[in-house]
DNA sequence: GCGCGTTTGTTATAATATTACACCTCGCGC
DNA sequence: GCGCGAGGTGTAATATTATAACAAACGCGC
């Protein structure tokens, strides 16, 4: 469960019901692509839905099944899976996945990361389009952008 | 040497005087910083400065003695050291680290990362400022910022 | 039911990074 | 000069993160 924080016991997971309805809505959004949602990515998808921020595949791995272990391609192949989808945000500087919490900015989602209860917050790019020139004045297209700024959030700080 | 472009041939490493240029620079930084710029310390950088673009630790790892490797510790506690002075940037998306080529955006560098030829481009994050204006309002203070963005630089989409 | 592309299971291993601890080295006070 | 302490290095072991390779199972269109 990452670095704790000693000051405060904030923890964000979703109600039981929130997290049926996003589940829900992976479901449809994958039949209306085309794709299977099958039991596997499901399962992926719920432990991520259910960590508090950010989780590494090793976490999702174990915990995967009650008695025991999943086998790390059978993660592997589902969070590539869910990130293809939308569904999940890989926080390259942490080796860990997120839920993507909204539809709103597919390519270009940003994460303000807490360095001490581990949280993160998703936003959106402030202007895009000023690195999107940035890059295209030197012949370069853009894929896809990682924005993570680390730091310590409110509560953190103390701003209660 | 990372994923050759097929089309081109484009590498950009360091002339031999500027390379010791830059070596100077490095120790004269640490000199004022009142930090020791040591032998592996030195070479690491060495090796960094003569890639053609951003380094795996396991290369540098490799190609540090001339008659076998290093032991990880060694480099990658060089890399630390590097990375703190800020003569290296770890990009987080390649694991891998890049000599930072210039002095003037400390702590918001930005990076275009070629996947087909793996050249990387530094550049000055604009509009850090709305970035952190965000952030604030969230009551989030950010320690440090990566971005990164993955595409294809100009030489491999045929701009000669 | 059959064929075919996708998904999964399984084993093994690759690639990346850190811990722990002993020793060494340098600068400083005496 | 000598001893002390902080910082740096060497070394072995191990932890963590991720992928390759291939066979078996599944699901869908016919």
């Amino acid at each position: 469960m990452s670095n704790a924080c000693a000051h405060h016991d904030h923890h964000h997971a979703l109600a039981a019901d929130t997290k049926s309805q996003r589940l829900a809505e992976a479901e449809t959004l994958c039949a209306q692509a085309g794709e299977r949602m099958t039991s596997s990515r499901l399962r992926t998808y719920e432990l991520i839905l259910e960590a508090s921020g950010p989780i590494k595949a090793y976490d999702v791995i174990d915990r995967f099944h009650p008695q025991g272990a999943a086998k790390p391609p059978t993660v592997y192949r589902a969070l590539s899976f869910l990130e293809q989808m939308g569904l999940i945000h890989r926080i390259e500087s942490l080796n860990a996945f997120v839920a993507c919490d909204t539809r709103d900015h597919p390519h270009a989602a940003g994460f303000l990361l807490c360095d001490c209860c581990g949280q993160s917050v998703e936003f959106a790019i402030p202007n895009v389009a000023d690195i999107e020139v940035s890059a295209t004045n030197s012949h370069f297209q853009i894929k896809h952008i990682t924005l993570e700024a680390r730091g310590l959030c409110g509560a953190c700080r103390g701003h209660a």
